[in-house]
DNA sequence: ACTTCGACCTGTTGGC
DNA sequence: TGCCAACAGGTCGAAG
């Protein structure tokens, strides 16, 4: 589910709901995620007050009084701002419970997520220091991307997958952007050209744009935090449509692998050269 | 320094 | 209808 539109769509969700409350009380049901929840995560938590939500690349950031709790969704994870109790279902894994009656509710079925309280400034934090560029920035541009691939032999695609390098590109936007920017996603990231570079970097910020004003994809079953779906998925190109015809021009849509995530691309549209 | 691969989990989907 | 295999939006860290 969560790319960086469904995060930047939960982050706009939530902003106002939870911003200057304070945190009554921790639930933790099962602390397995892709890290162990800490032994002293709820009493981390308890009596701070939420002064502000931003985001990274994939993390959630909410600033604490005087520490910061990281939250990713990792593949399934959700997080809805539950207005009354409601009975936690098998994969609600954490509840925080707000002063302003409020429950922030995490749920994952994959747990693939991660629930991190830091005491360090984001920049510091050893799961955020070494995030690249945001897409949206205007530190993302087609001279930065051509410097970032010199002398790089994989294909462009798991190179945009690549968060050292930019933050938030995941699956199906790599793939989006690609299409649109008539990029083959297995051509060598250092055969990319100037206007190659430009059109690509153009194409995520596109894809990437249109996809937050839409309330992120719903591929699968995104809602945002309050349990509204997405309407991206109407408009994707390739993702998911491998055997069907491009809607450019009409040949049959190519699915391969690279760096073992499903590639989609059209031969025409998108050749190596 | 770069690239590939295994690992972490459960739920859904499609074929037989 | 049932069973099983394949597949899924992410990313870290080890191995090559």
């Amino acid at each position: 589910m969560p790319e960086l539109p469904e995060v930047e769509t939960i982050l706009r969700g939530l902003q106002s709901v939870l911003t200057g409350t304070d945190i009554l009380k921790v639930v933790v049901r099962c602390r397995k995620l892709r890290w162990l929840i800490a032994d002293d995560f709820e009493e981390q938590l308890t009596h701070q007050r939420i002064l502000d939500l931003s985001r990274r690349g994939k993390y959630l950031l909410l600033h604490l009084s005087n520490k910061a709790l990281l939250i990713h969704l990792g593949m399934s994870g959700r997080l809805q701002a539950l207005t009354r109790a409601k009975d936690p279902g098998r994969h609600d894994h954490v509840d925080i419970l707000l002063s302003n009656q409020i429950i922030l509710r995490y749920t994952d079925p994959r747990r693939f997520g991660a629930l991190v309280v830091s005491d360090i400034p984001f920049s510091a934090h050893p799961l955020l220091k070494h995030l690249g560029v945001e897409p949206l920035s205007t530190d993302f541009d087609a001279s930065y991307l051509l410097q970032q691939v010199k002398n790089r032999r994989i294909g462009i695609k798991p190179l945009l997958m690549n968060h050292q390098i930019v933050v938030g590109v995941g699956n199906i936007y790599a793939n989006e952007a690609l299409f649109l920017a008539n990029i083959n996603p297995g051509m060598p990231a250092h055969c990319l050209t100037i206007p190659q570079s430009q059109r690509l970097v153009n194409a995520i910020k596109q894809t990437l744009t249109q996809a937050i004003a839409q309330g992120g994809t719903t591929l699968k079953d995104f809602v945002d935090s309050k349990g509204i779906p997405g309407y991206f998925s109407q408009a994707l190109q390739v993702y998911g449509r491998a055997g069907k015809p491009c809607y450019v021009c009409g040949q049959t849509l190519v699915r391969c692998e690279l760096a073992q995530r499903t590639s989609v691309y059209c031969p025409n549209c998108q050749q190596m050269a």
